[in-house]
DNA sequence: TTATAGTTTCAATAATTTCTGAAATTACAC
DNA sequence: GTGTAATTTCAGAAATTATTGAAACTATAA
């Protein structure tokens, strides 16, 4: 497969930004390929459109899968593994929010937990424990916000979203808005 | 300054997740450190207690300026520079929220921007483009609602959040929940 | 079965990132 | 100004992460 200029530039910026979203190079631009591939790929055409090794296209899908973001079929008469990205935008989202939530968030509220449990020994700890009560309590209260929203529809959530901020209003909450900082 | 088991515990486990947030162990320390320290530290405090090189002190605490999650400031008659963590849980979350959109989701935001504009040469890249235009507005929408959502009071916020997928109901919307998976 | 297409593993190495110590710079007190 | 404490820079060393190619493994067709 051939990438045109338009893909290509699609694909090498999801590339760059892999380090930034704690993927690496070629993970991104597999996933970018998949992503805007009108048809499921095999290992071999993502290793020879980008140009990677084949091993570092059997990794990288892995990663991808293990990340919900690709996923393996198979073709009649075909006994190579063709993978494809989800389609619809919405689920994307969520299962990324997902993830991020278990490898990025979940480790850390469970160590607050369990600081938490502790009798604090001196005014440092007891300082400290208070700090990390804080920080629990707003990522607790943040995830849960997480869980019951995501059960919505993406409907619903893309109704609240426009919504923005004048749900607000509407809910007759009284606020001040902040300034532009 | 001497970290007990129960700051070390925290110190360290910031320090591990560092890689998955986008920051390197040791910066992720030193947030830690400043974080649940009840006072302001220099940059010899962070080094001696973190057993860092002074000069990785002063890289990381740019980094954690870059962030805005570290500030400057000084003591009278000491002439050092002391820095400090936001105190405001939601202020630090908000912040990060900002500082991760600038730097994880901006760029994207404008490569995808700019591929939009381009007239499409081949079937391929029609339905490329088609693919980059979902992810684009949902993009765009999930940040806009953000901007909006970002300027109401942490309180406000703290109510809506409680309120979770409660708010649909409050609002009237009709929304079958979905099952969990 | 056996042959072989397809996939994965893994040790070696390439590339990148992190961290340090020494030198340079800056800021302040005298 | 000069001297010194504090900070930053930066080149190289150390550590980590990414990538490859060859070998091992697996599944299927003949």
């Amino acid at each position: 497969m051939e990438l045109t200029p338009l893909t290509e530039r699609f694909v090498l910026h999801f590339g760059e930004m892999g380090s930034r979203w704690g993927i690496n190079r070629t993970v991104g631009q597999m996933y970018a390929l998949l992503f805007i591939s009108p048809q499921p790929l095999n290992a071999d055409e993502i290793a020879e459109t980008l140009g990677f090794s084949r091993s570092n296209v059997s990794m990288g899908m892995k990663e991808l899968m293990s990340w919900r973001l690709a996923r393996l079929l198979h073709r009649p008469g075909d006994r190579r593994e063709y993978f494809e990205a989800p389609k619809d935008i919405w689920e994307i989202f969520r299962t990324l929010a997902e993830e991020k939530r278990k490898r990025e968030i979940e480790p850390t509220l469970s160590m607050l937990r369990d600081a938490l449990l502790e009798v604090p020994q001196t005014d440092a700890e007891h300082h400290a424990q208070g700090r990390m009560r804080e920080m629990h309590e707003l990522i607790e209260m943040a995830t849960v916000w997480f869980d019951e929203v995501q059960r919505l529809s993406p409907e619903t959530l893309e109704s609240l979203m426009r919504l923005g901020a004048k749900v607000q209003k509407v809910l007759g909450f009284t606020d001040k808005l902040r300034g532009k900082d």
